[in-house]
Order: structure tokens, then C-alpha cells, then sequence
RNA sequence: GUCCCCAUAGUUUAAUGGAGAAAACGUUGGCCUCCGGAGCCAAAGAAUGCAGGUUCGAUUCCUGCUGGGGACACCA
């Protein structure tokens, strides 16, 4: 154990002791003991709210408060302990404050604020999992890069983390493109057009779109094209295995730029027939019923979840037919202790009716699924809708702001090289697209105006790159190469903003526990804006290398342990740093 | 019709039931002789949609209402 998280276990031991002796050993397991950093500076470092407490033994909270804190034994680390009001507030002793956090973030380096509290346990997280018709939308990219970032924290902890993606490869709408291609194609390729073979297939698909309003008959073709496809045709298969690769070379190349990794590829055509055995076991278990026209359901009335077929009629099997195969699947290969799946909230009912299903089908296992849903993406004219061509795609994103990027390095920088511009311009456009979609909380709906949310300003990724090379830009004008921390003498460090500074310093490991435990990188995200903030309030008040030795080598401490922060943080989000900017 | 989610400065968002509701954008006014101005400082701007309730304490929990979004397929 860290020696951070220490310094609170001994707090909340001392004090479960404390009430203990004054007031009973039954009351301490009514009692939450967990210690906030009060809002201001002078009220402490740490504090305990006594309400509970003082209800439990009838008191008012203040005298409580008074009580504990005549009682609780001060150490050389805890100088101090004061009733502020119905707070029981603890004062660190500043110097060795300083030296304790800055020692363990100099020392641990990145692994500051990591633990093992996961291992041994598997998490698979099954995100992205686009469609082959047509190219990743925001609202994907929303969901890569959730997926991506609690890969990375859940990493963090210690768990084994699969990250798996479920390509939907078949089905009516794979047809449509299919057929649109087939049609108006004429033999051209990705190659022919020069385009991204996603891209090209997604032009048919909304060609389709409108081809299908003049012609309704076109949408029995598709469908006799899927029957087709079910029956093993050979020209179908062929159309279809070279359409499909074209999406899914176009995929593999956006998740190189967004720099989106997996363990795991399933296809849905490979396991779309999974899950028939199991229904027609439940069938024998009477866990489900056949209709008088023979498709088989279950009846979810009592949960207020209507009926749901489960195997057609004609014996071919539905979508959800699929995932219950899939999610056995997935447990038998993995045994996860958490399974979450990435899925947008418009598919919330979809999910509680898939695990409830799985739970009356009598697999404990689903009380570790976990469907994490968040909030759609909408553009100023509405909700995207990939039919009408109502989208704004990744890849046309990305490099229109890496363009603007470009044109804010080149008004500082005239004489870069190409190829450092470009890959700094890379760097900072994909720190703005991804900080922006991560920092709001996954429930909430986004409106996104690509007019007028590319900024560098303000709360953004940039934002928080520039911080980062500006602490790294004074550590090359002070020409130390390594600090020799263990000298340093913390007893200078006594500003305001310094204190401040390493209370968020202390505070970041809790803040990954919390993003980890509501699988929200959004707290994440804001905690790295409070700390860029506070970090440049201090630069712009001190200066750090114009200074005697002694208050320089301890500032240079200082901002080497929010500069490891930063990265370290930044990183969990999927964003990489730049020493330059 | 039933169910779910959301509603907080002009705008976009933040706040495990707890300590004057916090930021960013925008607006107004300042700051490069000083470690990087993609920055900093200051000001103006909020009875947290409405009406009740629970609580020592509600932006947070409960009920109703209003407004917005979503879901209720033998689509995926």
C-alpha cells in the first residue's frame, strides 16, 4: 500500500478507535468513514463530517465534532485537529505534507496513484462494434473512446482487461449497400475512387437510402439478397467478403489514428446462429414457449418488459438471439468478473431485457453484466441519421481540425519541420476531439456544433497540452536533467497556490478510484482542468527558476510531480502529451 | 398508451444528501523588459424548469406537473 493511502487508513483508524471507546463499538458499523478535502485551505487537509454520528447517539454534530477532536492523538504528521463546525478537520504538518506526496509521485513516477486492487479479476469491455455499411460517426467515437479510456483505468488497477469488439457484418442493412453497390457499382473499387473503403461502401448505403424512396421493390431485393446470403450463395458471399473488408480495412485505419486497440474481433456472422441451442433448451425447460405459429418467445410481462420472440418461425434466429450465444461465449472463454458493454442509451431496454432473459435462462453469471449506456450525439440540425447522410464522420473530423491545428502551430512556429508539424498538429487535434467528448458525464446527451466546438481554448485538450509543455519547457531552460529529490527541503513550499496544488496532487489516486467505480472518465477530465488551472495561477504569481537554490530545487519538485500527474492522466484518457507545442 | 433519461449564469457543462452553487465559452476592463499570451488577473452574469414532500441539511431522494430526448420489432 501506498504510503498516501496510509496516511488515511490511520486516520480512520485512530478515529474509528476514538468513538469507539467514547461511545461504543456497536455504532461504528453504521458509520461511513470516508475523509473529504474540505473546500478551503484554512478550514484543514482533511475532514470527517460527524452528522451521522451525532445522530446515531442523539448529540448535535458541532459538540460531537468538539468531542472527537479533544480526543483524537496528533502524530508528527497531523499537527492538528479542530471542530470547524460539524466538521472534524485534520492539519497536516506542511513540510512533511509536501515531502510525502512529492517523494511518492518522484519515486512511483507513472505508477503513482496504480494499485493491484484488480488482479487476478478479468474485465472484458465490449465497445465500438460498428456496423459494415457505412463509416464511424461521432456518436462512435463517443463510444470508442469511452471504451478506451476505462480500458486504460481498469488496466490501471491491476485487472486483466479484454477489450472486445463485435463487428455487425450481417443482416438487412449489410444488404442494402450490397445490393446499391451490385446495382450502380460499375466494378469500381475504393482503389479506382481513391477513397476509404468504409467510406466508399457507406456512399451506397445512402444511396440506397435514396434510391428505396422512388422504388420501394428495392427493399425486397435486399431482403432476398440477406435469404440468399443465409443459404451460402456464392456470388452474394463473394460480394459480401469483398464489401466487408473494404469497411473494415477503412476501420482498422481510424482506430490506427485514434490509436484504438483490441483483444478480441467478433463477427456476427461467425456467431449470429449462437444462442439457437440454448433457446430450444430453455424451450424443453418450459423457460420459454412456442406460439401457435411456431416462433418461439418469452413472456416478460411481469417485468414490464412485454413479449420477446426468440427464434422465428421459420427456425432462423433474431438479434438478440445472438447475444445471449455471444454473451455465453464470452463467459465461457474469459470467466469475466465484470463484462460491460459500451451500447448507447437508446438501447437501455434492449439490454434489461437481454439480462433478464439470461437470468430466468438460469446463468448466474449476468449479475457481472453491466451495460454502461451514455447519452446520444446531436449535431445542430438533430439527431444524426446515417441514412439521409445527416452525419459528421471521425476521419473528415479529425483531419479538418488537425488543419486548424496546423494553422495555430504555423502562427507561432514559421520554420517547423513538415514532419514535426504534422505530428504535433496530430497530437493536439485528437487531444481536442477526445477531451471534448470524455469530459462530459457518459449519461448526458452532447450537442455538438463542429462550427463552433473545434477550440484550443479554454477547458480543452490543448489546454492541457500547453500546461504540460510549459512545465517541461521550464525543466529544459533550468538544464537539470534529474532531480535529486531526496534533498530537497520541502519546509519551502508554503504559498497559497503550492498548498492547493498538492492537496490535487494527494487527491488523484481517489479521483481514479471514483472514475473506475462509475465508470465515468469525465471526473477524470475535470480533475486535470482543476489541476492545469491551479498550476498556471501559481505560474503566472511565482516564478520557479528565479529563485535561490533551495526554494528553486523544491518548486522544480513541485511542478515535475503536476507535470507526471498530468501525463499520467491525460494518458488514462487516451490523449498523449507533447514536450513541444 | 406504458417505461426510461434529461432540465443548473446568455451558451455548453460541473458539483459520493453536507462546508458562501464551480468552471469554460461569450461580454467588459487589465497583464508580454519577467520560466511559452494555446496563458493569467478582475468585473458583470443563477431564488438550480414549476408545485409540494422527506431530512438537522436537497442541484442531488420521493410525488405530481410542464418542456425536451429516447425506448417499447419475427430491425440490427
Amino acid at each position: 500500500m501506498s504510503k498516501i493511502s496510509q496516511v488515511k487508513e490511520t486516520i480512520i483508524l485512530n478515529l474509528k478507535k476514538v468513538i469507539e471507546e467514547e461511545f461504543g463499538k456497536e455504532i461504528i458499523t453504521d458509520l461511513d468513514f470516508k475523509l473529504e478535502i474540505p473546500p478551503e485551505i484554512k478550514m484543514g487537509d482533511l475532514g470527517w463530517a460527524c452528522f451521522k454520528l451525532g445522530e446515531k447517539i442523539k448529540k448535535n454534530p458541532e459538540d460531537v465534532a468538539k468531542i472527537l477532536s479533544a480526543k483524537v492523538k496528533i502524530n508528527e504528521l497531523i499537527e492538528k485537529v479542530v471542530a470547524f463546525g460539524p466538521y472534524l478537520n485534520f492539519f497536516f504538518n506542511k513540510e512533511k505534507f509536501f515531502s510525502l506526496v512529492l517523494n511518492e509521485i518522484l519515486e512511483e513516477k507513472e505508477n503513482y496513484a496504480s494499485s493491484k486492487i484488480g488482479e487476478g479479476k478479468t474485465v472484458i469491455i465490449e465497445f465500438s462494434s460498428p456496423n459494415t455499411n457505412k463509416p464511424q460517426h461521432l456518436g462512435i467515437l463517443r463510444n470508442n473512446l469511452l471504451g478506451m479510456s476505462l480500458a486504460n483505468l481498469f488496466k490501471n488497477f491491476g485487472y486483466k482487461v479484454i477489450r472486445a469488439n463485435l463487428i455487425n457484418d450481417r443482416g438487412i442493412h449489410i444488404t442494402k449497400s450490397m445490393l446499391a453497390y451490385q446495382k450502380w457499382g460499375e466494378g469500381k473499387t475504393p482503389e479506382t475512387e481513391k477513397m476509404k473503403g468504409d467510406y466508399f461502401v457507406g456512399k451506397f448505403y445512402t444511396l440506397f437510402g435514396e434510391k428505396v424512396k422512388e422504388n420501394p421493390h428495392l427493399l425486397d431485393e435486399a431482403h432476398e439478397m440477406l435469404r440468399k446470403w443465409e443459404e451460402g450463395n456464392q456470388e452474394v458471399w463473394q460480394l459480401w467478403q469483398k464489401m466487408n473488408s473494404w469497411a473494415i480495412d477503412g476501420f482498422k485505419e481510424t482506430y490506427r489514428k485514434l490509436g484504438i486497440e483490441f483483444d478480441k474481433w467478433y463477427y456476427e456472422s461467425e456467431i449470429y446462429k449462437l444462442g439457437k441451442e440454448i433457446v430450444l433448451k430453455a424451450l424443453e425447460n418450459n423457460l420459454c414457449y412456442k406460439r401457435e405459429d411456431g416462433a418461439i418467445e418469452i413472456d416478460l410481462t411481469n417485468y414490464n418488459l412485454g413479449k420477446k420472440v426468440l427464434i422465428r418461425a421459420d427456425g432462423t434466429s433474431i438479434y438478440i438471439t445472438q447475444d445471449i450465444g455471444l454473451a455465453k461465449l464470452k463467459y465461457d472463454e474469459f470467466k469475466p468478473d465484470l463484462s460491460i458493454y459500451v451500447v448507447g442509451s437508446e438501447q437501455e431496454n434492449y439490454f434489461k431485457v437481454l439480462f433478464k432473459i439470461l437470468e430466468i435462462f438460469g446463468f448466474d453469471w449476468v449479475k457481472n453484466c453491466y451495460h454502461l449506456s451514455y447519452g446520444l450525439v446531436f449535431l445542430p440540425a438533430g439527431r444524426m441519421k446515417s441514412r439521409e447522410g445527416k452525419v459528421v464522420e471521425i476521419d473528415d473530423l479529425l483531419s479538418e481540425v488537425k488543419k486548424i491545428a496546423k494553422g495555430e502551430i504555423l502562427k507561432r512556429e514559421k520554420d517547423i519541420l513538415p514532419s514535426e508539424l504534422e505530428e504535433r498538429a496530430e497530437k493536439i487535434a485528437l487531444a481536442s476531439l477526445k477531451f471534448f467528448f470524455l469530459k462530459f458525464s457518459p449519461s448526458e446527451n452532447i450537442n455538438y456544433d463542429p462550427e463552433k466546438e473545434i477550440s484550443f481554448e479554454g477547458a480543452t485538450g490543448p489546454y492541457l497540452l500547453y500546461t504540460y509543455a510549459r512545465i517541461k519547457g521550464i525543466f529544459k531552460k533550468s538544464k537539470i536533467l534529474s532531480l535529486k529529490f531526496k534533498t530537497i527541503d520541502y519546509s519551502m513550499l508554503k504559498e497559497q497556490e503550492e498548498i492547493e496544488l498538492l492537496r490535487l496532487l494527494f487527491d488523484f489516486p481517489e479521483v481514479l478510484e471514483k472514475s473506475i467505480f462509475f465508470y465515468n472518465p469525465s471526473y477524470l477530465a475535470n480533475y486535470l482542468l482543476k489541476l492545469g488551472q491551479t498550476f498556471n495561477t501559481f505560474y503566472h504569481r511565482y516564478p520557479v527558476l528565479k529563485n535561490p537554490k533551495k526554494i528553486k530545487e523544491a518548486r522544480l519538485a513541485l511542478i515535475e510531480a503536476i507535470g507526471q500527474v498530468l501525463k499520467k492522466g491525460l494518458n488514462l484518457l487516451g490523449i498523449e502529451t507533447l514536450e513541444r507545442m
